[in-house]
RNA sequence: GGUCUCAUGGCCGAGCGGUUAGGCACCGGUCUGCAAAACCGUCUACAGCAGUUCGAAUCUGCUUGAGACCUCCA
């Protein structure tokens, strides 16, 4: 796998190129990326994020590395929103809903983590939350106004961006160009406290109605919404770690600021590389709560997104996702996910198939080479669409070897079968179908069909179709397959 | 208004200077009592206009259209 590893491209947001992976530590991965912010329940936009990094972070465990995945849970913080406002969004959804802000956090926790087993998600190594680093987070704010990038206005802290700047690029991430211009076309708020329009909280004065406060060197209060991630991701992952992701829509502010605070408080850049997962688009537009095109993962699956006809499968919907690569925008229709169901069902099959197959002396086609194949496609960006397309390669000579027209040695297919298992369900995160939910069923289909086939046999046609009809009624189909009948 | 990204066949979606992406749909075939399913094969597109090049979906410029970010967001 050492081999593998050292291909490894990664298309690294902070340089807007691809770049070859190299460690910190040989062998050893720390990775970090944002989590939901849990005053609702995440929607499926949301989830695409965390699936692209779980792929991510199932082919990084795949090539043989260690890798320490933190994922946080945001429960607390205030951020500024489009009219300038400071406020805590957890503390909204609690009035809204009179629970406690832990009360919210808590249920949509469970949701999350409910999702999380339903569209196979591997956990994180460490899942920290936000107000069990309030201490970590008030040393940073700390280490950042003793550094001089940071100043204090009547019990809140405001990072001090243009004394950044004379240090530091602010900007680098995203590209944003802050100057002087723009903070006379960007009026300050009257009663606002900062100095310069591109200054934002690192802790907030707690107002009255808060309904979390902490206490801090500067008085009760709150931390920023970007202090948090400084905060944690430092603690587990050090000052200095190889991967950070999360969605794109995060690159500014939030990703911008964390360096900024790493910057102003240890005097380097978080992470090596930088990761941005795209966006899931409905009808050309971005999925979000704002906009209300959203809707929510367990609504696909029970069929009441109001969207489609009919519902499917968290691994129809997973595999559909994965057919795009993560910095892709996906359009989700009902169409592609059709067809996605379709593809899956043509790829399983595939891999029921190679159980089945018989060897030869030796191979028809190189077996070596397809293998690598899909290793190519992942090592570059992991590149997902290119894998499942040379998926679709294997199945189809898979299929060819099962009618005949190719063949395979014995250690050959102990490969195919071996790397299609691993690149389906342990890279890609499909999972087999589960089998037997309706096992009781089993011995009545077994019986009718056996009926049945005594029928066809004696070419009663008559009785053949009526139990057909009768089980498509039930939403049974039954398919007569030139290897016997089977029934879905 | 500022910054940036993208426009690929009926649909979804790879590609980053020369080779078949792939899936779905369509069409043809195999199988089949019929049907369905399954399998095989076919289908050869790059928004428009100009330019660079032996060669461009891929590079450059312009035009048109779409989207994202610019202190809510994954």
């Amino acid at each position: 796998m050492k081999a593998q590893q050292d291909q490894l491209v990664i298309y690294n947001s902070l340089k807007g190129e691809k770049e070859p992976f190299v460690p910190l530590v040989e062998g050893n991965i720390g990775m970090y990326v944002c989590g939901p912010t849990l005053y609702s329940e995440p929607h499926m936009g949301n989830m695409r994020t965390f699936i692209n990094f779980d792929l991510i972070y199932r082919y990084l465990l795949h090539l043989g590395f260690r890798v320490k995945y933190v994922r946080n849970i945001t429960d607390a913080g205030h951020i500024t929103n489009s009219t300038g406002q400071e406020v805590d969004s957890i503390g909204a959804a609690a009035k809204a809903e009179q629970l406690q802000s832990l009360e919210i956090v808590y249920k949509y926790a469970v949701k999350f983590q409910e999702l999380q087993r339903i569209y196979n998600l591997l956990p994180p190594s460490i899942e920290p939350t936000a107000t069990q680093h309030i201490q970590e987070q008030i040393e940073i704010i700390e280490q950042i106004l003793t550094n001089g990038y940071a100043y204090e206005v009547n019990g809140s802290v405001y990072f001090d961006t243009r004394k950044y700047m004379q240090d530091f690029h602010y900007g680098i991430l995203s590209g944003r160009k802050v100057d002087e211009l723009e903070n006379e076309t960007r009026q300050l708020n009257s009663q606002d406290e900062k100095r310069f329009f591109a200054d934002f909280a690192l802790w907030k004065k707690a107002n009255p109605d808060d309904m979390q406060i902490w206490r801090s060197p500067w008085g009760n209060g709150n931390p920023g919404w970007h202090i948090e991630c400084t905060a944690m991701s430092t603690k587990y992952l050090g000052k200095q770690f190889d991967i950070h992701g999360g969605g794109m829509d995060l690159k500014f502010p939030h990703h911008e600021d964390e360096i900024a605070q790493s910057c102003g408080s240890f005097g380097c850049n978080p992470a090596r590389y930088w990761m941005h997962a795209n966006m899931l688009n409905v009808n050309g537009q971005k999925m979000s709560k704002s906009f209300g095109n959203y809707f929510l993962p367990k609504q696909i699956l029970d069929g009441t997104t109001g969207l489609f006809q009919k519902s499917y499968t968290a691994n129809v919907v997973r595999f559909f996702m994965m057919q795009a690569h993560y910095r892709s925008n996906l359009d989700f229709t009902q169409d592609a996910l059709n067809a996605a169901e379709k593809g899956l069902s043509k790829l399983t099959d595939a891999i029921a198939t190679l159980d089945r197959l018989e060897s030869k002396e030796a191979s028809s086609f190189d077996v070596n080479a397809l293998v690598q194949s899909f290793y190519t496609a992942m090592n570059d960006d992991f590149n997902a669409p290119i894998l499942v397309a040379n998926l679709f390669e294997a199945t189809r000579l898979i299929n060819l070897i099962n009618d005949g027209k190719e063949y395979i040695s014995a250690t050959d297919l102990d490969l195919l079968k071996d790397k299609m298992a691993v690149f389906v369900y342990d890279v890609l995160g499909l999972q087999k179908e589960a089998a037997g939910s309706e096992s009781r069923l089993v011995p009545v289909m077994d019986l009718v069909l056996d009926l049945r086939g005594q029928a066809r046999k004696n070419k009663d046609w008559a009785t053949s179709d009526q139990i057909r009809d009768g089980l498509a009624n039930a939403g049974i189909v039954v398919k007569d397959g030139k290897d016997g009948t089977t029934w879905s």
